[in-house]
DNA sequence: TTCTCGATTGTCT
DNA sequence: GACAATCGAGAAA
């Protein structure tokens, strides 16, 4: 059940923001051997519209070679280093030299729990699992070594779970961390599940 | 070549 | 609530 390519290339990075909601997102790893399957429900996303976003990497069409992942056809990931420290996960959509991404901000575990709960060194599980960006790509083993993979590959897919949301349980607000775009900080492009636990905490300031 | 700052999180007070 | 961690992209020089 894998979302086929077509999913990923409309040009409405919105409606694709929201369709991801209740999608599994998966992953594969080889360990000693061993594939090692785990994935979450998608439960909260952000939509990074192009070159007009000023939260955009891609912001003014800048083209580089950390940008021109987005600028692909939709469907593959754009994976980051944030801070340094930190993996963000993207979902790439648009078509080809349209360099839209969705972020995705919180996964609610569903297979493989065990790995991802030791991969996240914690003991048990709760939204420190994979309620926030740079979290879920901890659980889920995804690096930047991921960037640009195909999501209909073996690596890193999305599937349809087979669950519908329904629209009065998705949620906008404005995006979190990016304050420095100034009138495009204020936009209500991030989207979530109401009440799910795994929606990332927001900060103050 | 140098400088600034970030689509965040964990830890300490 | 405050702040350190940590490094590379992007811009300026």
């Amino acid at each position: 059940m894998k979302l086929p390519t077509s999913f990923y290339q409309t040009d409405d990075v919105f409606a694709i923001s929201q369709a991801l909601l209740g999608k599994w997102l998966v992953s594969s790893t080889i360990v000693a051997g061993e594939p090692v399957l785990t994935a979450g429900m998608i439960v909260e996303t952000e939509a990074y519209a192009g070159t007009l976003d000023k939260a955009s990497h891609a912001f003014g069409g800048r083209r580089t070679q950390r940008t021109e992942t987005m600028f692909q056809a939709g469907g593959v990931a754009y994976v980051y280093l944030c801070y340094g420290i930190h993996h963000l996960f993207n979902v790439v959509t648009g078509p080809k030299d349209v360099p839209h991404a969705v972020l995705i901000r919180g996964i609610e575990p569903v297979l493989g729990i065990p790995h991802m709960l030791a991969r996240r060194r914690v003991l048990s599980l709760s939204p420190k699992v994979a309620a926030g960006p740079a979290l879920l790509t901890q659980a889920l083993a995804i690096t930047v070594l991921q960037d640009g993979l195909d999501l209909t590959g073996e690596q890193i897919w999305l599937a349809d779970s087979g669950k519908s949301i329904h629209p009065s349980q998705i949620a906008a607000s404005p995006r979190i961390g990016v304050a420095y775009a100034q009138e495009y900080a204020s936009c209500p492009w991030r989207f979530y599940l109401r009440h799910n636990p795994y929606v990332s905490a927001q900060r103050k300031s």
